[in-house]
DNA sequence: ATTATATCTGATCGAACGATAAGATCCATC
DNA sequence: GATGGATCTTATCGTTCGATCAGATATAAT
């Protein structure tokens, strides 16, 4: 009756019907993807979609998901034993994992900053079942900080949107990036190379009274 | 025959759709902002978009041509008149004035973000007519910085989105940020702290070569 | 007052949308 | 090798989309 994918060739279409709904909803907005679009990247005719979904809405819950738990854990076999490293050391490594994976995996921000950009239900199951719990983190990891000394008298809500702004939005606009600059945002060199600098950007640019 | 607006009633008209089609495209996407939806925005009936505008297409164009002209002729007067200040204190006043435009019209950073991240038609009319020049403003910046010892060596497509990123990205995620902290970026205090930020960003956070 | 043009509305077109119904096909199990 | 549930397709539903057209209304010019 439901789909529970209990066949291994379900499992298969159902993984390639994620995938692609991640890519077209993150490139195209929810609305501008159309069920049919992700039927066609996936290979399968759009019916198919409202046999493993229950629908749009619930195809893009599933799709978000899968793309948080990647991103958890990620960071989760990045940061284990680790026990014995200082807060500064681990802070660096998560601000340089974050730029890493935003540069992999574009699609995280795109789809946050799609969403966020208006109040609605999508934006409120975003925020408290995926954003919220990240945002928990990087307070723990402000607190952290401040406890050693290296950060600044800054709110953390600045901090946040410091962090993220910077660290994604060159990979969210990569398209624009390529474009207007010439450099491929997704090189190694790049994406190191930007690491490094909001990595500098938490610890030394906040360390210091702003004006 | 064609929409000239030559008279009064038709200025009023034109500018309300406008203002309309700015605030949906910007919050909802190109696809997701029906022209129905726009027409209700300004009070008027969907077709009449069409007897002002050839199509939605060109209405976005015409909308975002707006928008650009404002952060134009705002920046080109915040910067006049100031002949004899040195470098270093206009870079400061720019990136001032840029979080503080991106406070007062999310719309600006929300259409370019959504625009940017996909290849297309749109994307390229948007790169070649606008923002491009501002990226060469931001270019001469640069150098002009260089060329004083206040900034590392960093390229500029990273130190461009780097940016743009940390200036625009709390006030593009407003109705996120709201819910997630429970701080409203769009309060004076806020605005004014984010760019006494991001202006330390610049100044300070390239100045030592990054690791 | 009449005319001409600009402005605006109601009705409606074909296309694309998300969703559903009915049935074909596949495959593990007995 | 027959059965039954899981998987998938074809056909099609009602809705909404952007666009067009014919005509109503308003206003400036004569």
């Amino acid at each position: 009756m439901s789909a529970l994918a209990s066949r291994p060739a379900g499992l298969e279409t159902r993984r390639a019907i994620l995938d692609a709904a991640l890519d077209l909803f993150s490139e195209r907005s929810f609305d501008g993807a159309s069920t049919r679009a992700i039927a066609e990247l996936a290979g399968v005719t759009q019916p198919l979609l409202n046999y493993h979904f229950a629908g749009k809405e619930e195809l893009w819950r599933a799709a978000v998901d899968d793309l948080f738990e990647r991103f958890r854990t990620s960071m989760e076999r990045r940061l284990s034993g680790l026990r014995g490293v200082d807060d500064v050391t681990i802070a660096k490594l998560m601000v340089r994992h974050f730029v890493e994976f935003s540069a992999a995996n574009p699609q995280l921000h795109r789809i946050i900053m799609q969403e966020s950009k208006r109040a609605g239900a999508r934006l409120d199951w975003l925020v408290e079942t995926h954003v919220r719990p990240l945002y928990e983190n990087a307070l723990a990891m402000f607190e952290h900080l401040a406890a050693r000394g290296e950060l600044g008298p800054v709110a953390p809500a600045h901090l946040y949107y410091l962090l993220t702004g910077a660290g994604a939005t060159v990979f969210v606009m990569a398209p624009e990036c390529e474009r207007l600059t010439g450099v491929d945002p997704f090189a190694p060199e790049f994406v190191a190379a930007h690491a490094d600098l909001v990595v500098d950007l938490l610890i030394r640019a906040t360390t210091k009274e702003p004006v």
